[in-house]
RNA sequence: GCCCUCGUAGCUCAGUGGAUAGAGCGUUGGUUUCCUAAACCAUGCGUCGCAGGUUCGAUUCCUGCCGAGGGCACCA
């Protein structure tokens, strides 16, 4: 329609002279009804142009659409108003027409094409296995799995891989804080020692590091060291107590995901970037274009050159590289598989950090424009009115099982996809769980299970929605509204996945769910008459049919019964 | 000090350079012989942080200031 349109107003200002190379119309949706179905703002745009006010110039281009003519069966009418906007209303047949194809659309209604013949890798949770998922993860995890599935539905190839490291030094205080416990479950005489200060003060094993991690989970991994090996195992070495760990805590890791209903398509350890040598050859590379140099024995990274104010290091005089020189190599390797687009999903923590990575694969020749990074501010958790302090190390986090056992799988991914990535998301716990019920979720959920509920119904009456209905008889105000929301699905699902932010979607289901409900309210199925119960029961099941599509492309049930 | 994000209704937040800035929650009142009341209808709620600039037009873009959060390690 829109493109109809614009085709309209270019052959419409040919006929006026012709407007500026370049020059394509705007449209955009009136938020008010009474200003049509779209508008156009090309009479302002063109004032200084054609040096005549924009009300003049719409009402030349009116004149000119009306004496084309305008397709009745498209466009009812077309209307100069306020400071010059030319607005459309369109003609109930095109309504039809829109309906009649969500309708065969079906399952895919919502698909785009804007992606398509492209691959896409998205990149997000990637945390390391010292400990479980905690909510700041959730927000994460909830929503690089939401981009994924937003850019499928705009068509892309869509692979989700997870990152992690198992060889830096938290894994070697998390190998130490399971030895520790272990050896305790050996011999509980051990002597002990208190750590921390105020009310943080933990009492453990001896030998237990001083910055170890305390959440429970750790004695039970001991736990079941001891169970399986008794005191069998050598406690020099730290091995045995780091693999075990890592393994059962990437087991609850990818436990609570699936809970979620996220499956990952590959897990990227970041050793392989050492065992393929690729970091020291993009050591070699650096050093090559002069990019890379020595100092108190360490390799620097010239950022400087980036428009940075210092050069940053790349490998640790102790031999370790910092997270910059694998990172870049990820990258590369990502860019090498063949993806046109790679987003990272990251928390507001690391919004430093990646322009250096961005800078280097560039220098390295790669194109850094594939790469996007969506940065999402971090979850603030309040409970009983306070905000909660937490930190993996000391246990004070709530986990996503816990908040997921609280207020459930579906409820929780809604609550990371209801707002913008980037503003802050302050998560009250108490209200999560009291108040669960008027959790927006469920209004979607509500009106989902509601017209099941009619299409049962309507079954059980006799009354069958399979074959031609004349859709131009829903005239009703509330069923056109209707037909224009659910119309915009496509659109939604499309900026939504170009500006990697799912919240337009949830935002938008709710719109749906507004215009399903005050249709239902307003106008009955049952009883009327066949032809337009017939009509009326596709707009239903059309309607669902956008509230389960866009439902499952936010991860959420959408259920038949509630 | 420098960088990033945010500042919109009592609260939590939407808002594509456009017309009278929206929604939920909360407030108050009403609605059920009727396809799900987990609902609907009505109701009030604003110096869009402040000041400039660009523009026919700025909550939206630019600059400065104020305020909140985050980041500026041989941590990630």
């Amino acid at each position: 329609m829109q493109a109809y349109l614009n085709d309209c107003i270019l052959s419409a200002l040919d006929a006026m002279g012709g407007a500026p190379d370049g020059f394509s119309p705007e449209f955009e949706q009136p938020a008010n009804p009474d200003h049509g179905d779209l508008s156009c703002n090309a009479a302002m745009q063109l004032a200084r142009h054609f040096r005549k006010s924009p009300r003049v110039i719409a009402d030349e281009l009116a004149g000119h659409l009306s004496a084309l003519p305008l397709d009745p069966k498209r466009v009812a009418s077309v209307e100069v108003a306020g400071p010059g906007f030319l607005n459309f209303r369109f003609a109930d047949a095109h309504l039809a027409d829109q309906l009649k194809q969500i309708i065969d659309a079906g399952a895919a209604f919502g698909k785009t094409t804007s992606g398509t013949g492209k691959r896409a890798l998205v990149e997000f949770v990637s945390a390391n296995p010292t400990g479980p998922l905690t909510v700041g993860h959730g927000r994460n995890a909830v929503l690089g799995d939401t981009v994924a599935n937003l850019l499928e539905w705009a068509g892309y190839e869509v692979d989700r891989e997870y990152y992690f490291n198992d060889a830096g030094r938290q894994m070697r205080i998390l190998g130490e804080s399971v030895r520790a416990r272990y050896m305790a479950h050996v011999n509980p005489d051990i002597p002990t020692k208190e750590i921390g200060e105020g009310e943080e003060v933990l009492t453990v094993p001896e030998p237990f590091p001083e910055d170890g991690y305390r959440g429970e989970y750790i004695d039970a991994i001991a736990g079941d060291l001891f169970e399986t090996h008794g005191g069998d195992l050598d406690t020099a070495d730290l091995d045995p107590f780091k693999k075990a760990a890592e393994k059962q805590i990437f087991a609850d890791i990818e436990a609570t995901l699936k809970r979620l209903g996220i499956h990952m398509d590959s897990f990227f350890n970041e050793r392989t970037l050492y065992e393929t040598n690729r970091v020291w050859e993009i050591i070699e590379a650096f050093r090559e274009k002069n990019l890379a140099y020595d100092k108190d024995g360490a390799v620097w990274f010239k950022t400087t050159e980036f428009g940075k104010e210092a050069d940053t290091v790349l490998v640790k005089s102790t031999g370790e590289p910092t997270y910059r020189l694998p990172d870049i190599g990820y990258h590369a390797d990502k860019l090498e598989r063949g993806y046109d687009l790679c987003i990272d999903i990251f928390g507001a923590d690391h919004i430093a950090t990646f322009p250096d990575v961005l800078d280097g694969i560039r220098s390295l020749g790669y194109d850094a424009d594939k790469v996007d990074v969506v940065i999402y501010q971090f979850v603030t958790l309040i409970r009983s009115g306070e905000p909660v302090k937490m930190s993996t190390r000391k246990a004070t986090y709530v986990t996503l099982d816990e908040l997921m056992d609280e207020v459930g799988d579906d409820v929780t991914r809604y609550f990371f996809l209801m707002r913008s990535p980037n503003t802050h998301l302050e998560f009250d716990l108490d209200l999560a769980k009291e108040a669960s019920d008027k959790n927006p979720v469920f209004y979607l959920q509500y009106a989902h299970a509601r017209i099941c509920s009619i299409l049962r119904k309507a079954e059980e009456t006799g009354l069958s929605r399979e074959g031609r209905a004349d859709l131009g008889l829903l005239d009703h105000p509330t069923e056109q509204a209707l037909v224009k929301v659910m119309m915009d699905l496509p659109e939604t699902i499309d900026r939504a996945a170009e500006n990697r932010e799912p919240h337009r979607l949830s935002n938008y289901l709710r719109d749906v769910a507004v215009a399903f409900t005050q249709f239902y309210g307003q106008c009955r199925i049952i009883g009327e008459n066949d032809e337009l119960a017939k009509a009326r029961l596709q707009l239903a099941d059309a309607a669902r049919q956008v509230l389960a599509n866009g439902l499952s492309v936010l991860g959420i049930s959408a259920p038949e019964r509630m």
